[in-house]
RNA sequence: GGGCAGAUACUCAAGUGGCCAACGAGGGCAGACUGUAAAUCUGCUAGCUUACGCUUUCGGAGGUUCGAAUCCUUCUCUGCCCA
């Protein structure tokens, strides 16, 4: 894996850069639409190539193991085989599940057992087996197992979560390290920076991946409730202080606005439900601002849903998809997803295009209002 | 013409003397959602009020009672059965 950087825009710390994987160059900064279980709810494959333009996705250690398991993975010949997605993947480690499903499982030095969500069933995920999992999975980009903090973590808890996530990190790496892709094409590990929302633990957590050296490094433990503006502050110690020529990924943000704000301080990629989620829940992100689609002031709104994105975007109209939800039509919940999703990949690219431009920063301010704006 | 059953908020539907502005469901209206246990969850849904609370409601009218959606009389309407 390589990471070329393009541009930097001169009054922002946002870049420009392609990062070449070996199943294809994604463009970068990137949004990454999440397809936890290797499908991006209601959003088939060939709509994220054609509607929603998408470069790469995600997929999650923990549900597919638990679901449909390594062996049918491993038959298949790894995920990209299995759902038919020939771009990059990266898979989440179960991290997030950690945080997540707090209540079904027990974090101790060798690692974590959970319960699953499914059946109750026990298991045990150690960095080794983490690896090994991902590895099988077959993801481009496979994330460190590493331990999601809730906010707020008091100061102690913060500092033995993030040395147990660095601790982890050795191991995750070792194991990578002795171990080979599955199918013939390269992975790469990435990092995870905590810390919580202590600027001397992010410090030190950043100094300490960047230290690894590895193909790109990732931001966690943040956008789990804390304000924004704790949020940017903690990013953006943490971009300073990762290398340059390095991407960087922020993982789980965010809203529209927190991805050009990240931007802004130099974050690359980004992966979040809320574009999906939201979507099927009835919130719509447009060119114009945020609508909630099952409102009663759309019923005769007869204009395209976002004219500005084209496709399916300005085909549908804004009553009939109130209509839909209305309706509990399954329709709706795919429109809505490609539309979001489709907003999402839009506004990157524009946001790739002005760092290019060297405009972008001016080209922000104004934005952030606008994709903010509840019509 | 006679007999029986019924009429409760937007709809369906509980409630058969005080704990009833009235269970529940649907519908309606609004809100939440950030590395997905989510096509999910939450709130409101007689009127006024931020709230406390106040006012008017259970087909109509009248009555019994300290107190009625609940008991009595009568009227209206609906369904079923017998002529």
């Amino acid at each position: 894996m390589q990471f070329e950087l393009l541009n930097k825009d001169p009054k922002s710390k946002a870049r420009a850069g392609l990062l070449h994987t070996d199943h294809g160059t994604i463009e970068t900064p990137i949004f990454m639409p999440v397809g936890t279980v290797g499908s991006v709810k209601a959003v088939n494959q060939q709509q994220l190539h054609t509607d929603v333009q998408a470069q790469i996705i995600l997929g999650n250690t923990y549900h597919l193991y638990l679901r449909p398991g390594l062996e049918i993975l491993e038959k298949a010949g790894g995920l990209h085989k299995f759902n038919g997605w020939d771009k990059p993947i990266l898979t989440d480690s179960g991290g997030y599940q950690v945080f997540s499903l707090a209540n079904n499982r027990k974090i101790k030095e060798e690692g974590v057992v959970f319960q699953s969500h499914i059946d109750g069933s026990r298991h045990l995920f150690t960095p080794e087996n983490v690896m090994d999992i991902e590895r099988t999975i077959g993801a481009d980009i496979i994330m460190a197992f590493d331990e999601c903090p809730p906010y707020p973590s008091d100061y102690t808890y913060a500092k033995k979560s993030m040395e147990l996530t660095h601790r982890w990190l050795t191991r995750c790496y070792t194991r990578f390290s002795e171990t080979e892709p599955k199918y013939g094409y390269n992975q790469a590990l990435f990092p995870i920076v905590q810390g919580s929302t202590y600027k001397d633990l992010r410090t030190q957590s950043a100094e300490f991946i960047a230290s690894m050296d590895l193909d790109g490094n990732a931001i966690g433990g943040l956008s789990v409730g804390e304000p924004d503006e704790m949020m940017y502050e903690m990013c953006e110690l943490c971009c300073d202080i990762l290398p340059e020529d390095k991407p960087r990924y922020l993982m789980g943000v965010g809203t529209p606005a927190n991805i050009l704000e990240n931007i802004a301080l130099g974050v690359d990629m980004f992966d979040c439900v809320m574009p999906t989620r939201n979507g099927r829940n009835g919130m719509l992100f447009t060119t114009q601002g945020i609508i909630n689609i099952r409102n009663k002031k759309w019923a005769d709104d007869f204009s395209p849903l976002d004219e500005t994105l084209g496709g399916l975007s300005a085909f549908y109209s804004k009553a009939y998809m109130r209509h839909l939800f209305v309706a509990n039509e399954l329709l709706g919940l795919q429109i809505a997803s490609i539309q979001n999703l489709s907003f999402y990949l839009h506004l990157v690219k524009e946001a790739r295009k002005r760092i290019i431009a060297g405009d972008f920063a001016e080209w922000k301010n104004k934005m952030v209002k606008i994709v903010s704006t509840r019509l």
